[in-house]
DNA sequence: AATAAGTTTGTAATCATTACAAGTTAGCAA
DNA sequence: TTGCTAACTTGTAATGATTACAAACTTATT
């Protein structure tokens, strides 16, 4: 899929945040690498690429990207925040075998609850965890 | 709810974990307190009656105490790692404005992802977000 | 080109959590 | 009851992720 500038570019505007070069970047890797990644992984790799990136810009950057509503956290694990380009709803399961991160289809608003009737609800996680077919087989 | 000492000395003893004096109260303080508390807030607390307590204490009880099934981790937020004693499964609102969280009921075995048909499922965790009813008539 | 606002960098600070070693306690068996 | 051993607790140090900050740099606008 490609990313479409002037749109995401239009979405930035609103909230004084630019486009910069490497928001450019970090924003082509997640569009490019479906793997909900970490900082690190984002960090390695690119550097690879910019080796006068630096880590604290990538932070900077993915933070810049949550604020606009372009990319979404995942806080599946307690000890590793990821990242997701895909900010529809869906939800998400971690194998807890090869700690692959799948995304499934589910209809999130079927998910009512009478206990939340006066609530207003802003956000819907769901995170599965178990084995995926893979590591089944093996 | 009164706590059932002889089960969960059961459930530890199958894991060679003792149910030693601070980790009863650790139990407790989750017992009577249904806050989904950090470890700082069940450290504070409990630090008042027992004036020896370490914190690295309340950290080992409170992995020894998930590692038996007793109690379960939140990570629906990832600067806090929060516990709750009710391991049913249940879903979790966070109220942005007042950061209370709320649990709510919910079937969740009723709704089923195809995508999910060939994974093996070991646990769900539902995380909503958005504003409390208190919050909102202010 | 000048300007101002926003961005990047490197380093230091912070915060949560874990590692570790030494001393203490609990549970079992003699 | 006593002693033994494994498990537990403590304090401190280490680790790892994230944020704070100031100086240098870039971008958009005039
Ligand atoms: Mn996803
Ligand atoms: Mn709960
Ligand atoms: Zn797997
Ligand atoms: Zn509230």
């Amino acid at each position: 899929m490609k990313l479409n500038l002037e749109e995401i570019t239009k979405e930035l505007k609103n909230k004084n945040i630019r486009l910069s070069h490497h928001r450019l970047k970090v924003l082509e890797f997640l569009n490019d690498n479906r793997i909900h990644p970490t900082v690190d992984q984002i960090y390695i790799q690119l550097h690879k690429e910019l080796p006068t990136l630096s880590k604290t810009t990538v932070y900077n950057s993915l933070n810049a990207l949550v604020d606009a509503g372009l990319v979404k956290v995942l806080t599946i694990e307690d000890n590793e925040t990821r990242y997701d380009i895909v900010t529809d709803n869906h939800g998400h399961f971690k194998c807890e075998s090869c700690g692959k991160i799948y995304d499934f289809e589910i209809n999130l608003s079927s998910f009512q609850s009478k206990d939340l009737d006066d609530f207003k609800i802003n956000n819907r996680d769901i995170y599965f965890k178990g084995i995926c077919p893979d590591c089944i087989q093996q």
